[in-house]
DNA sequence: GTCTATAACCGGATAGAC
DNA sequence: GTCTATCCGGTTATAGAC
């Protein structure tokens, strides 16, 4: 069942591999399954054999631009020691990563507005990448020291954080994104420091008040679903 | 000018109360162009002469709506008095006001997330719905005594918090969205203490950083563009 | 039962005649 | 301003081939 790959393994790698790149040269929208079909030297019905809409190829894709911020990551969680270098620094290696893809990220977005979308970071498939995506910022409260109770609820909450900051820079026409890393300076910033506030114990009521809310969120999220 | 109402006009009118009508009953991707145009008695190609693009006519559909919330809003925003009750009515409004329309108000998302649609509520006619919408926000600061500088930067933020509540409740499957219901009361509550914590002294170092980056982000907001 | 292909369908959008 | 005819591209139906 490892070697032999079923037959059609090879065609669906084919598609994919002629979908990514023409996405990547022409646009998502400018790319029609028709051309897909044919750059992978497949009849059009075929195609749809493989992958049941072109919403599903573009989740091929953004597997590959997750990898390639995992990658950028790396080296920074493994040399940075603050919260606050952590976190900038996943935060500027996502912008630099999906720099060349700004009409894509809008298409997730659209995706995460529209549960019943194949591209819903909440169901099936693109969950999975969404709690990747999470998992990245638990890591980067790792060495840390937060309360416990606090980096419990942080990572989703950061992961909401980074989706408002790509969906500033989807509206960024400022020079190779330079506004929005400048929001992320700021922004990381304020974080850190409300983090560190909010672990103060004079703030213990509010605090115990946002952390029950935050795990009611989680308990009933759609993640769930 | 005022009088004689050009001759289209009034088959622009038909138009949108047909469109309109079939968005309510059968949805907004069910409903055709074509289906539009014979529930008007025109022709598709003079449908598309005064509303090149489907998602223009959604916008007719979401100023209504816009309509409605303020018009939900006035007894509250008459009557209530403290920030808290103020915010908290508005919210339950908005969703009163939105309940029969999910799948629409997932568009509106898209919208958001897409710079060059015709729904993104930072350009052109949406823009100044929007903007309509952190007017609504201005009025539940009024008779609260807040400090000028946090009061200026609310509405913008109030109005994405709001947008926040909407993207809960577009996933939310609870009967009613009886679970969003709940998260409005919780997290008006913690806005609420939020901001009167934003104003205590002993913060004025972290509060001045936030409204400087609140203050910059309105400045180049998309919404200037 | 897995794979591939051809021929439609459907609906948003456009062209161009009147 | 209004129409008819058409395009275009995502998607589906279906018939065979391996």
């Amino acid at each position: 069942m490892a070697e032999p790959e079923r037959k059609g393994e090879r065609t669906k790698e084919r598609i994919v591999a002629a979908a990514l790149a023409l996405f990547r040269r022409d646009g998502y929208e400018a790319t029609t399954m028709r051309a897909v079909a044919e750059e992978a030297g497949v009849s059009l019905g075929n195609a749809y054999y493989y992958f049941a809409s072109k919403e599903l190829l573009l989740r091929a894709f953004y597997h590959e631009v997750h990898e390639a911020h995992v990658a950028a990551c790396a080296p920074v969680l493994a040399r940075k020691k603050g919260l606050r270098d952590r976190l900038l620094g996943v935060m500027l290696a996502r912008l630099q990563v999906i720099a060349p893809y700004r009409r894509f990220s809008a298409l997730m977005f659209q995706g995460a507005a529209d549960p019943k979308s194949p591209l819903s970071p909440f169901h099936g498939d693109m969950a999975q990448l969404r709690r990747e995506g999470e998992e990245l910022f638990a890591r980067v409260l790792e060495g840390t020291k937060l309360p416990k109770d606090i980096a419990a609820e942080l990572p989703p909450l950061l992961w909401t954080y980074g989706m408002g900051i790509v969906l500033y820079w989807i509206h960024d026409d400022s020079a190779d994104g330079e506004r929005t890393r400048r929001l992320i300076e700021h922004s990381v910033d304020l974080v850190v420091r409300c983090v560190k506030l909010a672990a103060n114990p004079l703030l213990r009521p509010l605090r115990q008040r946002t952390l029950q809310m935050l795990r009611d969120l989680r308990a009933f999220a759609p993640a769930e679903a």
